[in-house]
DNA sequence: TATAGAATTGACGTAAACGTAAAAGGTGCG
DNA sequence: CGCACCTTTTACGTTTACGTCAATTCTATA
């Protein structure tokens, strides 16, 4: 198999041909190209999010995976689980228009899109909240940490 | 012990004095009077978040307990953890001026608001990317389902 | 060939805040 | 008396996305 070698890309000493420009990337590779752990790829294959070819026992990572790892990525970003992020990833169909896919898609967008909205209100609540008992506290402890001398008004 | 009935709240048809308004309750009472479960407070207490009194194995909660309720509710509204609302607590000494409580609640909600506000961005950060893919699945979606007789335009 | 650096599978551990039985004791009421 | 209802303790289960060994194997290189 042609792999890339690491640190450099095209020592290309081995023996499998070239064929169309298909890159192969072992998992340390990846890991480190799109910031993940090793583990993380792992996991993600064991939840059949990633489906590398093997060579032997060793993973390589093709286009293809790279693609789908970005899309886990930015499932990931935008909070979906990776549940969801499977079930939308296994309605893809390169044959044909994907209409269900982009559907799910979406509805499931709208949905995520909601609760992200519902969670910035809480965080806000939380900020005003948070702040305003500072403010209390902060009061608290200048009438306690005042020189208290002069307290005595009666 | 005198017990506030559930329903009504002065029966009072034990032997127990009242000793200036001391008012105990049970926990089905103290867990609907804050929404939350018994299983709740058991396990606040566990934590050593709550300590009620007991009469023989039946807690009894008091105007104090329920302050530190309150305490732990609005800890857990603005995100704090058990553990830092139980390390603010555990500080409170009713004999003192709970300086350095203060100055530890106020180290911590400063901490807090940091991560909300990095909490809001990254949410921030979500929703338009996610507004953004929405949007590009919609157009997806428009071209695919678009009758697709007249599109050859070239 | 020795050694270091990848890679593999397997499997238990982690965090947080409870949920959810299960089995049993106490209490008031009709 | 029996039933409903409240309470108790004990203890395992849940959720999600990996972390962290452990033991082993493979490969490349000096």
């Amino acid at each position: 198999m042609k792999l890339v070698s690491p640190g450099e890309a095209a020592a290309n000493t081995n023996d499998i041909p070239v064929e169309a420009g298909e890159e192969f990337v072992r998992i340390g590779e990846m890991a480190k190209k799109y910031g993940v752990t090793l583990r993380t790829l792992r996991f993600y294959e064991d939840k059949g999010l990633l489906n590398p070819h093997r060579d032997g026992s060793t993973r390589l990572y093709t286009r293809r995976d790279k693609a789908r790892l970005k899309l886990i990525l930015l499932g990931r970003k935008v909070g979906f689980s990776l549940r969801d992020v499977k079930q939308m990833m296994d309605l893809y169909d390169p044959t044909g228009t994907n209409t269900k896919q982009l559907r799910l898609a979406l509805d499931k967008s709208e949905k995520q899109l909601a609760r992200l909205q519902k969670q910035r209100a809480l965080i806000d609540d939380a900020i005003n909240e948070l702040s305003t008992s500072m403010t209390a506290v902060r009061q608290m402890l200048v009438e306690r940490t005042a020189a208290p001398q002069a307290s005595a008004a009666g």
